[in-house]
DNA sequence: ACATTTTTTTTTGTTGACAAAACCCCCTCA
DNA sequence: TGAGGGGGTTTTGTCAACAAAAAAAAATGT
């Protein structure tokens, strides 16, 4: 386990907040208040908002402060295309580099999220529905791929519980996954492309359609 | 123009000097010396080079350090196939949102690549090739891309320069320019993107070849 | 009453000092 | 001779104070 300063603790503590919806979007964050909650220098608070500021999740104006990023339909567009674009990515090498073991991981995720459908829990859904992909990103072993698509996860996150529904049809939803492990197990790098970038256009209408009712 | 702190500022001198080889890979760079050598404190320094972590140019280590990133055979990989991946997006999208001053934008870099490689010196024709690419990202009005891909692209010229040649059919490489400049120009999001993953393959064949020589 | 200028307050920017961790050299002892 | 342990040095981690900029509030003049 790497070491850590208290700066990147606060990090965490900070995007959890953020995360769990602690703060209104457009909020400023003063280092002061944020200094004095979490008691630690504004210094230390000062590194933690960097690392924020770095993934997205907050905006700094120099000399005005921080302030939650707030997420308008052009960004939801950017964080959709380009996390498609990645994950697309991350199948073609997932199936490249294909194991046994890296196998029984995506069996497994599989299962989770089969699990998590039946229960017809929205939280329980999305959170296997990450964990499965976050895997096949694992399996890519593209280290930078992985960095750029955990800030995406996180950004995804702040605007996915403002939607009133994630997806509709479960059934689709379950099936889509199916054949993207099965692609990917089989050691298709250019079917597993392709599946993945379908799942995401699929995904992607149904974000056009919530969109458009603003 | 955007105001900016001395840490930014900092920043841009260091990571030039960087790019400009003053230092050896892998070394630490310790921050009493960058305090010293830029006449800012250490907090500043700190700020600065938390900035190079995050573009991947400098690697941090926990009470240790901070060190001029060594690039190895899958660096180079990760770059190179995530920077394939985010010029094939960006060609498409650059189609997509196409407009008659984007055409004119993409014939005259085209034109700077043409005499560039006239002139047959390697950095204009990397700085041309560079430029190119950056318009197509420019134009595909997705600011999050253009932001990674600019990192991408400092740490593309990391190691260019330590490759022998770029590439050895100029010809070639024009024409290929030509196409996607073209499919672009016609709008075609499809093509352009096809074309653009293509031509990256080529690319990284050469790639390839020139790694397997370590 | 309104616009403008001045003053005050709030917030970020920068710095130097001190604490904590890692590193390095040398000494000891089996 | 070499493995292990101190102790001093170097380097990073954290902090609180002060400076600079921006924002807010108050005063002024028309």
């Amino acid at each position: 386990m790497l070491k850590r300063g208290l700066g990147n603790q606060a990090a965490e503590v900070l995007r959890n907040e953020i995360l769990s919806g602690a703060f209104q979007p457009g909020e400023q964050i003063t280092e002061e208040a944020l200094s004095a909650q979490l008691g630690v220098s504004r210094g230390t608070i000062r590194t933690s908002l960097q690392q924020l500021v770095h993934e997205g999740m907050v905006r700094y104006e120099p000399y005005k402060g921080n302030f939650i990023r707030p997420l308008d339909a052009h960004d939801v567009w950017e964080i959709y295309t380009l996390r498609n674009s990645l994950e697309a990515l991350a199948s073609r090498f997932a199936a490249q580099f294909i194991t046994s073991s890296g196998k029984d991981q995506l069996a497994a995720a599989l299962n989770n999220l089969q699990t998590a459908i039946k229960s017809k829990q929205q939280r329980a859904i999305v959170d296997a529905d990450f964990a499965l992909h976050l895997i096949i990103v694992e399996l890519s072993q593209h280290k930078r791929l992985m960095v750029q698509y955990k800030q995406l996860e996180n950004l995804t996150r702040l605007y996915i519980n403002t939607l009133v529904g994630y997806r509709t049809n479960l059934e689709e939803l379950l099936e889509e996954h199916v054949v993207l492990v099965e692609a990917i197990s089989q050691g298709d790098p250019d079917k597993s492309e392709l599946i993945a970038k379908e799942h995401n256009t699929v995904d992607g209408q149904f974000l056009q359609t919530q969109l458009a009712a603003d």
